[in-house]
DNA sequence: GGTATTATCTTGACACTGCAAAGTTAAGCG
DNA sequence: CGCTTAACTTTGCAGTGTCAAGATAATACC
């Protein structure tokens, strides 16, 4: 006679507990966002791709847009990786290290193009709470402290409100490349090869501070 | 006994045929997403608001998407207008005039927020459609026109490549301080007073073109 | 080790959504 | 008047997010 096998799989061939579902769910929805959008983003989807049933995420996060906010907060880590691995290959002068952060800031944008939306298009992802917001504040201090240094190297450092203006006017300018070439609306631009493509962003990015 | 008063309404309290419905559903779509933003928007909620049946609009506009196509477009429309106004009241130089554009740019997302978002951060609208990419297009070939105005008159045309980086640059720094400012990203810069802001994104705007 | 508790996951139900099909009303036109 | 067609409603269906209740496994405690 057949042993119950209650082992290690269920009858349905899968474990009851998974283990480390949480991360899986992020994973399987980002990979749901990626082939379908915000816009097509289904909760129901994301659970078919994770092999669980379509309720097992409330216990992790609560709802639908409790997992869009741990994917944005995953996606605000990626981007600051992204910024630091261009500006680790850049000079070390504060203008070209602002110009790599901005190139970075666009090849995220290009590489994770519905991330890049959920991150600053959407109003799902509860952007009040504190991993994302921690997360997302860090990026915008880094940002302030290249400008700083930025305006520290031309000796007479400039006053709050004028690096303010820089500050707005980096942060603008590489974002609208991103939004923009991301959408795949800037395509005289965006079809050109990387290397180029990167070049002129730096050049672009770098009119901003001033 | 009763007439059955057939002369101008139903049992309902409205005539059977609305007589405009079509630019009914695009006002009430806009007051929908107004109210609910992209991610709210229903077109159950559209007819609910018009006073129709949730099926009426499909033979205007096919599906939800189609609808939201025409709304698009009278944002394009809007968007240029507003462009239009702020240009008027600037000097006729082509620098002012192209700082004029960016402001209104800039202005006009943060009136029409979701609206804004609907033209370009959505994939609902039927981009490929006639009308909406006539009208989108020709809030480009403004810009093109702009940029153009300013090399012609610093007296030595720049060469076609040359011009391409100032309209990115220049559609980049408007689209940037539009999105992150309708967003609420970029509160130092938005919380201002509005003149005082307007001047500040047109200095931004003015490092752009070079 | 055995039992109670708790965390994790499933099942079932509900209201809402967009869309398609079929039916109803009115308008245009001979 | 009657026919055709446009405009709109009703009905039905599959898919969605969320809630409540149940099932199962891990853990805590004795």
């Amino acid at each position: 006679m057949l042993a119950p096998m209650k082992d290690d799989k269920s009858p349905a061939g899968r474990p009851y507990h998974h283990g480390d579902l949480s991360s899986a769910l992020i994973d399987a929805a980002e990979e749901e966002l990626k082939q379908r959008g915000i816009e097509g983003f289904s909760m129901r989807g994301v659970t078919k791709r994770a092999g669980v049933s379509h309720a097992a995420p409330a216990h992790h996060f609560g709802d639908a847009n409790g997992l869009l906010t741990a994917l944005a907060a995953r996606g605000f880590e990626r981007l600051i990786q992204t910024q630091r691995d261009f500006r680790r290959r850049a000079p070390s002068n504060a203008r070209k290290q602002i110009e790599a952060s901005g190139v970075g800031y666009v090849v995220f944008a290009l590489e994770n193009p519905a991330l890049f939306r959920l991150m600053f298009g959407s109003d799902r992802p509860h952007f009040g709470s504190a991993d994302l917001q921690r997360i997302a504040e860090s990026a915008f201090d880094e940002l302030v402290s290249l400008v700083r240094a930025v305006t520290n190297d031309q000796g007479s450092p400039k006053r709050d409100g004028a690096m303010m203006i820089d500050v707005a006017a980096a942060w603008a300018t590489a974002h609208g490349l991103a939004d923009l070439l991301a959408a795949g609306r800037l395509n005289t631009l965006g079809t050109l090869p990387a290397n180029i493509r990167n070049r002129r962003i730096a050049t672009i990015m770098s009119r901003a501070i001033q």
